[in-house]
DNA sequence: CGCACTCAGTTGAGCGCTCAACTACGTACA
DNA sequence: TGTACGTAGTTGAGCGCTCAACTGAGTGCG
């Protein structure tokens, strides 16, 4: 193992700064979905994902993938916004493993309701704050970030507890 | 209520990229923590803010502010960490309702123990990928944002809840 | 002083998330 | 065809966080 190295002035400042600034953030947003429209933000994120697919569903692993969460994470929460009656699961037609989630029009209503004050929060906070400058550049630090933990050593990663567990010996 | 200003294309890339992004990253880093040092990011966070205060000892509110915590988050993670031993409160001798959260030296070993695998895993996913200028963009950028939400009308949003349970007839 | 108000911090219920284990179906290959 | 492995999704225990309510100490003012 080689010697750490610690992060310079510079890159502490930005660290914290981005650390800080998305804490606060994703705080707020939060409590402005849960007090508004009574769902976390990633409960949101769901319904907006089901919206955008072809005939408002999608099968579970794709929504897990499209909203960077965990198959567990998805499961209880799909069946939490089940019991809401704004989502409903059916059985996938060509694979009897698969699910597909479907968003009623209870739940597409939900997400109508919700969406103007959330946006505007956004904007609020973040969006109306930058320049278009620096949109771009948050468009572009985001993507590599995200193209990095997207590479096939950090998916290995990530999966890695199963396939430690599915490895019982050697 | 005016008309909703919908995100632009370019808004809406800048956002999901970086809603994205972070999704991923605080996973990635909740999970390295997690697993090598046996502590959520957030309690990690308070080590760190602790070690580098005088006497490594805080007042709870000063802590708490450093953290971008509540107070009440706070007070939990402080009870946690000292049943491991790694913090230490005592009654603050100048307020009587005040208490002081102390880093003992288990915690401060613990710590130790914890910050070059953080470090490392900061680099890895999110400071190496980027460029010097990218790295002080993203400073900018979390300033502005902070600087936002710290705001006086945004404090008194996070205190509302207190405030109006305050005034029980107005 | 006495009373109302504010401030510091804690508490417990409820909920979402993680982890690990599990079921059940699909696939490859001898 | 059988068996071993991979994939899709679910489940429950445990834990951290939020919200609201609470205790108890400081403060302002008649």
């Amino acid at each position: 193992m080689a010697k750490t190295r610690w992060l310079t002035a510079s890159e502490q400042r930005a660290w914290r700064a981005y650390l800080e600034a998305t804490t606060l953030l994703f705080d707020a947003l939060d409590r402005q979905l849960q007090r508004d429209s009574t769902m976390p933000h990633a409960y949101y994120e769901i319904l907006v994902r089901l919206s955008e697919a072809p005939g408002r569903s999608m099968r579970m692993s794709e929504l897990a993938d499209a909203t960077r969460s965990s198959r567990s994470r998805l499961s209880h929460a799909v069946a939490r916004l089940e019991e809401r009656g704004w989502l409903q699961r059916v059985e996938c037609p060509t694979d009897k493993r698969g699910q597909i989630a479907g968003l009623t029009d209870v739940g597409f209503a939900a997400l109508e309701e919700a969406a103007p004050g959330h946006v505007a929060a956004v904007r609020r906070h973040l969006i109306d704050r930058l320049t278009p400058q620096q949109v771009t550049q948050l468009e572009r630090i985001g993507s590599v970030v995200v193209a990095g933990l997207e590479s096939p050593e950090c998916r290995a990663a990530r999966a890695a507890q199963a396939a430690d567990s599915a490895t019982p010996v050697a």
